[in-house]
DNA sequence: TCTATAGTTCGTAACTTATGAACTAAAGAA
DNA sequence: TTCTTTAGTTCATAAGTTACGAACTATAGA
């Protein structure tokens, strides 16, 4: 098993965090990580956005977050404890990630009211 | 020839936005459109960053932006003029453009930075 | 020592991206 | 009109990246 990778906050680039959080399973991944108080284990995500992710696809969004410098994680046991490194990153590129965050809050927003709007539109038609 | 492409703003996803900004050529494009005060055609950046781009590659660049949303480019005669669509961008996720791009600012800065530093540490050894 | 759990690695198929070569479309010259 | 130049696009393909099942490792607990 090779050893986890956590570049140091000056190796971390704008365009791999951006690259990393391109990718909807891994935002969504970090947006809770980044809301969380404590730590989260890989598993806790098997479910993202009723989407089920395969194992194997987890663990290589989990390196992709890793490795460009988002979160942290930790082997305990038999479980990886990941946090997100956010704090690090503010200090680096301040505001950014909140941006971000808030972003993708806008966008979940609009999507869940034009899911609602769609539903109300086919109970209309079948009633 | 295909007809351009540009999404509705109502489309435009933080995916998009954040996996066109991944690539360090089409952030340094975005940059200098989202900077500029008047339209920019593709041929001027033919050269980006110290770097030269082939043109049949600048265009894939440019269709990216447009794709993803963030340019609006237009045919006038053999040239293409671009421009960036931040205002509307702006409406829909305050705050998302500026963070990026002054995140590409810090991230430049640094980098100059360590050249700089690299050149000096060379004139010391070969003087 | 056996079993279960949590995650990783590997192989491969599917997708994406970069680029040279050949192309189109407009503008201006002859 | 026809030729030439300029600016950009499209296509084919080679190179790179990603997703995921199957097989694996490492730890914990029975």
């Amino acid at each position: 098993m090779r050893p986890l990778i956590h570049p140091p906050i000056e190796d971390i680039t704008v365009e791999g965090i951006l690259h990393a959080l391109s990718d909807p399973v891994r935002v969504a991944i970090y947006a809770e990580l980044a809301g969380a108080t404590c730590t989260s284990i890989c598993s806790n995500f098997l479910q993202v956005s009723d989407r089920s992710i395969p194992k194997s696809t987890l663990s290589q969004h989990f390196r992709a977050l890793r490795e460009a410098g988002l979160v942290h994680s930790e082997r305990r046991g038999v479980e990886m404890h990941n946090t997100s490194r956010c704090m690090e990153i503010e200090q680096r590129f301040p505001g950014l990630l909140p941006a971000i965050l808030s972003a993708h809050n806008v966008q979940s927003a609009d999507r869940a009211r034009a899911i609602k709007r769609k539903q109300a539109a086919a109970r209309k038609l079948g009633s």
